[in-house]
RNA sequence: GGGUAGGUACCGAAGUGGCCAAACGGGGCGGACUGUAAAUCCGCUGGGCUUACGCCUUCAGUGGUUCGAAUCCACUCCUGCCCA
């Protein structure tokens, strides 16, 4: 194990705020294995990149020696955690949420080690919990302090709906750090409240205080919100590694140097900018596909758009048998079974007039056009996206 | 429970009897240029039909008034605000 002091310095590379150092450093020295908990919500089925920076710090803790206590939110999920949010969370089912964590665990075990990390869920305390410790727990915290939370201060000045069981929210993460005895507590810059939080309720209860451990709000792939599902500027962990290749490569030069700290916790290296988006391209995506994924994915990238080498490189093979000859139908049948996408006539036949559309290399305009397919040619679609005919 | 303001396309937001498939902004998409980056320029952006002029459908829901409704009326559902 390393010094504290060493250790101190590897944590601190890509924190937002860590409440506080001394303390951090004080409990480093204890020379035990720290309990560090990671809370997470299933709230969707799979999660992105954005989640996997705080994992990634717990992975470094980790690695130094310490416990990960990783809590699946399965009760806090039903409420909604309102941090960061302009609304309310939809509430979900029990079994929906129990079905998401199944795979949301499988997910984080890519990146955590499994030999030093405890999963819970938090249902186990929190379904017997009586009313009248509820009620307790409710007379730690006031209504105030709730209300000075960003978040709802903006609701509420907006005139959006604040409900009554958002606030219950931090209480029940606090009353996790209380039940697993966190030394330490991972989030995001977000989830500062709900963290201090826990520190009260662990000192009402005696117990020494955790570590407040803030890790930056990743950036989506638009560079300016954070990472989000509803925003749709994610990139998820099991998505395919071709897809996953693209959307890092989309990215701005200023949020590579965002995406090589919090995810791979480097700096970019000295090469063209565009080597080195590879580079993280390639590594994040052998990061959750294995390395030989992540060449093959480098390798496709170059085909397709770095040599344009669009008829050689590898496209989903559609069997156009049956689809009506005119180019739009073509075109709506190619984006329905190469990629299961929904597209309409209209936009299909603004692709066509737009010149989008190319079959073998020869680009189609005349939305009228009833071209031959010819088995093993591609049919460009779109920037990105091809197919071969069967 | 009472009063009041609203529910328009992916989002925000105009429109308050015909000129509305619906201004404007954002976002998205395509083309040019590139490093599938950024910046910039040009274009498109509800769905379906049509070679095309054009036609059909659509403004929370249902029903009505009118030659004609997103716009007027009635009821229903949802949301904010004020009062209790």
């Amino acid at each position: 194990m390393q010094s504290p002091e060493a250790q101190l310095e590897i944590l601190k590379r890509g924190a937002a705020q860590i409440i506080n150092e001394a303390e951090l450093l004080a409990k480093l020295r204890l020379g035990r294995p720290l309990n560090v908990k990671l809370g997470v919500d299933p709230t969707a089925p799979d999660i992105h990149l954005g989640f996997t920076v705080a994992l990634t710090k717990l992975r470094q803790f980790q690695d130094l020696g310490h416990q990960a206590i990783l809590i699946i939110g399965d009760f806090t999920a039903m409420i909604g955690d309102p941090s960061g949010r302009s609304k309310a969370r939809p509430q979900l089912t029990h079994d929906q949420v129990m079905n998401n964590a199944r795979s949301f665990q499988e997910q984080a075990y890519k990146i955590l080690d499994p030999e030093r990390t405890r999963t819970v869920f938090n249902g186990q305390w929190f379904e017997m919990m009586t009313f009248e410790e509820v009620i307790k727990l409710n007379g730690r915290v006031t209504l105030q302090q709730m209300l000075q939370r960003e978040d709802f201060k903006n609701r509420l000045e907006r005139g959006d709906a604040v409900h009554l069981h958002e606030i219950q929210y931090p209480i029940m993460q606090g009353w996790d750090s209380v039940v697993v005895k966190a030394d330490v507590e991972i989030g995001g810059t977000d989830q500062l409240f709900n963290i201090l939080v826990g520190r009260d309720l662990q000192r009402e209860e005696g117990q020494p205080q955790q570590i407040v451990f803030l890790m930056p709000l990743l950036e989506g792939l638009d560079g300016v919100q954070k990472m989000s599902k509803s925003l749709g500027n994610y990139v998820g962990v099991s998505e395919a590694p071709t897809e996953m290749f693209g959307k890092l490569m989309s990215i701005t030069d200023t949020l590579m140097a965002r995406y090589y700290l919090l995810l791979l916790g480097e700096d970019v290296p000295d090469i063209h900018p565009m080597d080195a988006k590879k580079q993280l391209a390639r590594r994040i995506v052998a990061r959750y596909h294995g390395e030989e994924a992540g060449n093959a994915a480098l390798e496709d990238f170059n085909t397709k758009f770095s040599k344009r080498d669009v008829e050689n490189a590898e496209w989903p093979v559609v069997d156009f048998a049956g689809v009506n000859q005119d180019i739009v139908s073509i075109v709506v049948a190619g984006y329905e079974k190469g990629y299961q996408i929904a597209k309409s006539r209209g936009d299909a036949r603004r692709l066509v007039e737009q010149g989008s559309i190319q079959l073998h290399e020869e680009k189609i305009t005349d939305p009228k056009a009833t071209p031959t397919l010819a088995a093993g040619t591609v049919l460009k679609l779109d920037k990105k996206r091809a197919v071969r005919v069967g």
